[in-house]
DNA sequence: ATGGCGGCTCGCAGCCGA
């Protein structure tokens, strides 16, 4: 064999690189609302080592920080930020390589809602949400929802000012189009649908953040949750309410953005789906 | 019109999520 023909197929396939450009390098980031890390830790560790994600954003992990089972995370190869409170709410950043700048909560806004946590990791601004549900459009927890995206927004925009690479996952629970929605019709106007919430949703994508899953073509029903009553997800009706946001100058390395819905499907599921994008940097 | 499932709480029923 000559020695030729083996070095050939070797750089056509791209297995090797003699290059002395840098090698480009693949952040695999994701955001899932866990409904309860306690109770959903064996899938967590599953799917750490499954989909090898660089990046978790976690939400409703329902733990006080003391009670954190950060030895956990850390044995699936981990590091991990956190801010969380017993019963409701809870949000955690895991990531493969340290992050720094550890960011709890929306600055200047006092909210004794464990809702936010932002870090950088590999030079990207990491910011992990989770928003108000809101209940009803007639609920108190309504303008709550409403009031507290737009501490959000006013926050986001300083922060895209010195962190220009920037991703903001998380629970939105907002549905922003009628192609995210089972039955438009039927939730025409209802919490999660209404048009305030719609154009909360439409000033975030007016900072320059770019919904990366509807960068691709999608599956026709793609939603993040499935309400556990009614056989809601056998039946295939959902919500996509769960999104990765990047900025403008991430946008373009985005290479695929997918919802891994095998999750739901195991038995004693969270109601949420992982989102899943891969970013090359 | 209501609840339907699942997780939580010093639980044995009620709150909350979405």
């Amino acid at each position: 064999m000559s020695r030729v023909q083996d070095w050939i197929p070797a750089i056509d396939s791209g297995l090797h690189s003699t290059s002395p450009h840098k090698v480009q390098s693949t952040l695999k980031i994701a955001t899932w609302n866990v409904n309860s890390l306690k109770v959903r830790l064996p899938h967590l560790q599953d799917w750490l080592a499954a989909q090898s994600p660089d990046v978790v954003c976690l939400q409703e992990t329902k733990t006080e920080d003391a009670k954190f089972c950060l030895a956990d995370i850390e044995q699936s190869g981990f590091s991990c930020c956190f801010s969380g409170q017993r019963t409701y709410n809870g949000v955690a950043i895991l990531s493969r390589q340290p992050a720094t700048e550890v960011q709890i909560g929306i600055p200047g806004y006092e909210d004794p809602q464990k809702r936010v946590i932002a870090a950088t990791v590999e030079g990207v601004r990491i910011v992990c949400i989770y928003v108000p549900n809101g209940e009803s459009v007639t609920s108190d927890k309504y303008p709550y929802k409403l009031a507290w995206l737009e501490r959000l927004t006013s926050w986001l925009a300083e922060e895209l000012r010195t962190h220009p690479q920037l991703a903001l996952l998380g629970d939105f629970n907002i549905a922003p189009d009628d192609r995210d929605v089972y039955d438009p019709k039927a939730w025409a106007g209802q919490v999660l649908c209404s048009e305030p919430e719609r154009q909360a949703f439409q000033r975030l994508l007016e900072l320059g953040l770019v919904d990366s899953f509807r960068l691709f073509e999608q599956p026709e029903r793609s939603y993040t949750w499935w309400d556990y009553r009614m056989n809601m997800f056998k039946r295939k009706l959902g919500l996509r309410i769960d999104h990765i946001l990047l900025s403008a100058p991430l946008a373009p390395t985005c290479r695929s953005c997918l919802v891994d819905r095998d999750m739901r499907a195991r038995e004693r599921p969270s109601d949420h789906a992982p989102v899943v994008a891969e970013l090359a940097l």
